[in-house]
This record gives structure tokens, C-alpha cells and sequence, in this order.
DNA sequence: CTGAAAGCGCTTACAG
DNA sequence: CTGAAAGCGCTTACAG
């Protein structure tokens, strides 16, 4: 049987309060008697069963998640997940407060973050702008013994314990990847379409992106990026505008949200003459562009997974237990039509 | 506060062994009683504490997992994951049991779930061969009340509660897609290599490759499909053979696995002259072959995911409650050389 | 610094 | 058919 609580105090002959002050690194305990305790702890091979510790703690984690307020399909899919995870909050211990705060706003980030760090949850996951600022505010969090996790959009990796989002210079490459052998004249030229380039996730994207088109594909033109800021109605009259000054243009890679401006903007081009796109994140109407053909590809970061993934790892941490790192990858989803799900 | 089983209990003016009979609709209890204690559930609206009650029966859960005792890196992977459950065994209240049987035998894996059917486990997860003789026995597994998972192929959707494994036809429409857009001459023959059509993983793969090449790529012609039992000795001489015999061959699916020998036989081949190759499952020599170009993209489902879903939705199935189908969905991967893990 | 006792939310013999 | 009491593995006041 394994052992509990009971058969370490027996063995080490102390009683189960001192069983739980050693366990738990609670002071007031002697030197030899934390010894005894933790000789027994050792060789009975204990390991405590988190779930009968919390129904007698009667724990529950809070969490913060900090979210943009943006107005484009995906940020509104993520609330709408970590929303999910608060209908489960019963079932998870869990109580998850959302806080919104301006896109691409580093100085409200910051803001909402001090505001946190005032309430000390047991965790805080936001999603990050990667400013100096910024940073030191999620390390002041860690001091104190906050769990962070950043979400879709990482921070330097000093200033987080953990990231739950893809790999966006990955994302990047393999958006050129298929760019690249999706074109099927040499002589292509493709257009940029970008959120912003505070966020990490949209420069690491571009970067991954330019380096394999320049090391695999040199043969491709690239314009210069356009930043809407994953505005929809900006993007549109960007993309129109492009696709009317650069007659050659036969690709674009759009790396940012904000598609639905992109998608109107293409459906009023001739379907011989569209371009190849690539697009992040699968929407409905991403989605829909993508069956009927004017959208080739859609990188995608599955929402859901990411939220799941950051409560358990906030756990985690908040328990001072390791994570999974196999299960907790976030893996870049392609989509093409064939393979919607 | 959460409402618990005292307080349906004195709302209800029962004891607690009363509410817990009802809870559990055991038998003994009288009609009216019964009543007084499903509306007082109703009313407050309680939500039971599934760790507290495992931790009071001291539950843990008997699964069996048959799986075919093949030599492919996938298999053995696959192999490794359920044995890293194991490992988690204590943690995870499970007590899993690992069950070898020939690969690609109708006959094995029937004796094998007749033996498993006389254990009675909590569930059962295994690699369906897709024959009426293995389905049948499925039904009276699940009849017995059995929880029946199958895992990376499937039975027909009677005979199991769920299949852990990913959508074979939309792999086989992915990789067709892919292939009509990479090969650069349009009259392409395509080489098929599978493992066996007796498993409906295989078939449908097949399936689906050959609607979206006749659908959106008819100038690709097809050749007859290799079947090399995913034995990679097999798989080398086959294709070399093929490769010698049809000089204008330019893409090869491998729907299968044992790709050991499939890369053999390619590395003979001049790097400028090599086919467009399309296979299945990231493994040590597949994933060697993608940084090395000679094969172009893979699809991959992983094993992980599949063994730890398997056992989420074993356990929910066990208890009665329902599976979070969203975070059960196994994914197409699709690894090119730029984003691999 | 240490321990006896009660309790977290649920289940299980056992007695009636 | 119903209930009082003990127990699952852990933690928490409280007393000493």
C-alpha cells in the first residue's frame, strides 16, 4: 500500500502535526525531529496525495488572466475559453478573474499588472507586450511569489516562468515554407500584414518568415510590411491598396489577427488572378475563406489548449510541482481545406 | 458555499448513507424518499466532489491496453507513453495493464479482449483491427459495462465509446493536398506505400488521398499501392523495386509506417532526382529525413496525446460523465522541416 | 517545539 | 428501508 501521513509519524515517531509542518516547510520543528521525519519521508517513498491535501485545505487557486481588448475573432475566442475554464472553477478549484486592458498598450499592461500584484492571486497569466517595463512588473510578480505565464504573446523568458503559446519564429518559417512552394511562379512577390510590431509574437513571425524565404527561396520579392494594428476596416483598405499599386504581387503572408479586413479585401479580386495566402488563427471566417479558396493556409494556435495549459501549469507552479513540458507544448496547427476540423 | 452531501441531507431530512444511495442510485431506498432527495439535489444545486469520493472508496481505475506488438518507431512509442502512465499510476489512480498481441491479426486481438472481458476492467483501450469478429466482442465488452476506447485505428462507431486517434480520411485528403501543390510537373505518378488494408486507419487514409487527387489533381496518375505490412525490410526492397521500374515516379505517399526502409531506399536516390515524399508519424529516422530533404512534410499524430486522452476519457466514461470533446479532438500534425519540435 | 482532536466531502460496513 | 459512526489522506486550530 503506499504509505500516508500516518505511517511517516508512526516510523519517525512523532505525531501527524509534525508529519505536516515538515512536509509542508512549516517552522517550529527541531532540527533532529525534521530529520527523523524527513529519513521516513524517505525511506517509505511517501508522496503525498495533492487531492486529499486540498479537500483539507479546502484550497482553491486564484488566478488572474489578463486579456487585450481586442475586437478580432481570436482574442474574443481566448475570453471566451478562459470564460469556460470559469464554469468549471468548482470542479477545478479554481477562481480565474478577467481583467482587460487596451491592445498594444504597454502602460496599461503595466497598470493592471501592479493592480495584480496588489491582490497577490496564486497566478497571473497575461497576454504579454515585450517592453522593459513591462518585464520588471512580472518579475516583482515572481518575487512575490506569483506565479506568471504568458499567453500567446511571450516576454523575454527572464520575467515568466512559463509560456503558453506556439513558437511564432517556427510559425513564421513555415508560413515562407509553404509560401514559397505554394508559388508557383519564380519571380514572385509577396506582401507583409501585420498587428504591431510591440507584440512578440508578430516579429518573431516576420522574422522566421524572412529568413527561410531569403535562405530557401531568394528568388521572392518582399514588400514592406504593413502594420493595421489588427484593425479589420485598416487592414481591408491597406490589402486593396496593395493589391492595386503591385500588379505582380502574388503572395501574402498575413501575420497578425484582424483577417476579416484581409478577406474582404481579396474576395473582390478575380479568383485566377488571387494571390497565395497564409493566415494565422482559424475563424469562421478565416475558415470559410479557406473552403472556398481564397485563403490557401491558416497557421492556427488553438485557444483552448492554450488556457487549459496555463491553468495547469499556474497550478503547478502555485504547488511548487514541475510541469509536463511534452503535454503542455502548443503545437502550430495547419490548416488547409482538406483538414478543417 | 458549495453545497454538500450534509446539506442535501438535511434539506432533504434523510442521513447521509440515504443521500449517498441516492447519489449513487443504489438500490434501497424508498420511492418518496428517493424523491425528497433528488429535489433537494436539484434545489441546491449540488455538483459532487469526484476527488472526494475517490479518496473515500479508495478507487482506483483497471484499464487494459491492447497493443500490437509491432516494430515501427510509432509503436513503440506509442508503447513507451502507456508505460509512462504506469509511471503515474499512484498520482493518477489508475492500474494499467499493457497487453501485447500480434500485429495485424483479427484472430489475437479477439482471444486477447475475451480474456480482457473476463477480468472486467473499468475500460479497455486498444489498436482496432476493423473485422466484424473484433467488433462484436467490443459490443459485449461494452455491454459487460466496459469502457471501450480505441486507440490510432478504429472500429466502426458501434461496438466502442470513443476513438483517441486522429481523422485518417482528412490526413489522407491533407497529404494529397500537399502532394498535388508541391509536384512541380503536372503529370505526376504518384507511388503509394501502405501497411495493411485490414486496418481502417490505412484504408481511410487511401480513401482520402485518392478523392482529393482525382477531385483537385486529375493530370497525377497513381500507381498500384505497395502494401509492406509496415515492415521496414519490406518497405526498402519494394521501393527501390519501384523506383526503378517507374522512371517517371515523383511523389510517394507512405500511409503507413515502418518508414526505416522508405528512407533507405530514397537515400540511394540523386537529391535532384528524388520524388516528392509524403509520410506519417514524426520519428527519429523521419524526423532525420525532413531536416535532410528527403522527405517533404509529415503527418503525424501524437502518441502522447492519444494515450493520455485515451485514459481522461476512460475515466469519464467509467464514472459516468461526459468527455470535453474539444480538448479530446487528436490533431493532424504537419511537420515540415521548419517547425519541428 | 509537539501532539490530540476535529474536520474537508464523500463512502462503507454494520446495526436496526 | 434507514441511520450512526468510522474512515479515506491530509490539514488546522488549539492546548500544552
Amino acid at each position: 500500500m503506499k504509505p500516508t501521513v500516518h505511517d511517516i509519524a508512526r516510523c519517525a515517531g512523532v505525531s501527524l502535526a509534525t508529519v505536516d509542518r515538515v512536509l509542508n516547510a512549516r517552522p517550529g520543528v527541531r532540527g533532529a525531529t525534521r530529520e527523523r521525519v524527513e529519513q521516513a519521508i524517505v525511506t517509505l517513498g511517501y508522496v503525498r496525495d495533492l487531492a486529499a491535501a486540498n479537500l483539507a485545505k479546502g484550497r482553491t487557486y486564484r488566478f488572474a488572466f489578463i486579456l487585450p481588448a481586442n475586437d478580432n475573432s481570436f482574442m474574443i475566442g481566448l475570453r471566451r475559453e478562459v470564460e469556460a475554464a470559469i464554469a468549471r472553477s468548482s470542479v477545478e478549484r479554481t477562481q480565474i478573474e478577467i481583467i482587460e486592458v487596451p491592445a498594444f498598450d504597454g502602460g496599461a499592461l503595466v497598470l493592471a499588472l501592479e493592480n495584480v500584484l496588489a491582490r497577490k492571486p496564486d497566478g497571473v497569466a497575461l497576454v504579454a507586450i515585450d517592453a522593459p517595463q513591462v518585464r520588471a512588473v512580472a518579475e516583482r510578480l515572481a518575487d512575490a511569489g506569483v506565479a506568471v505565464v504568458t499567453l500567446v504573446s511571450d516576454l523575454g523568458a527572464s520575467g515568466r516562468h512559463h509560456y503558453a503559446g506556439i513558437d511564432n519564429i517556427a510559425a513564421g518559417r513555415t508560413a515562407a515554407n509553404l509560401m514559397g512552394r505554394f508559388l508557383s511562379k519564380v519571380d514572385g512577390r509577396v506582401g507583409l500584414l501585420a498587428g504591431s510590431m510591440l507584440v512578440r509574437d508578430h516579429r518573431e513571425r516576420l522574422e522566421g518568415f524572412l529568413s527561410v524565404l531569403s535562405e530557401d527561396f531568394p528568388q521572392v520579392a518582399i514588400l514592406p510590411v504593413i502594420e493595421a494594428r489588427d484593425d479589420p476596416a485598416l487592414a481591408e483598405t491597406s490589402i486593396r491598396e496593395a493589391l492595386r499599386r503591385h500588379v505582380g504581387l502574388n503572395g501574402i503572408y498575413s501575420l497578425g489577427a484582424g483577417n476579416r479586413g484581409l478577406i474582404r479585401a481579396l474576395r473582390e479580386v478575380d479568383a485566377a488572378r488571387r494571390p497565395v495566402v497564409i493566415a494565422h488563427e482559424l475563424t469562421a471566417s478565416t475558415r470559410k475563406a479557406l473552403a472556398d479558396g481564397v485563403i490557401d493556409a491558416v497557421l492556427n494556435q488553438d485557444a483552448g489548449h492554450e488556457v487549459r495549459s496555463a491553468i495547469r501549469v499556474l497550478k503547478a507552479k502555485a504547488d511548487g510541482l514541475p510541469v509536463l513540458a511534452a503535454q503542455e507544448r502548443i503545437r502550430i496547427d495547419i490548416f488547409l481545406k482538406d483538414n478543417l476540423p
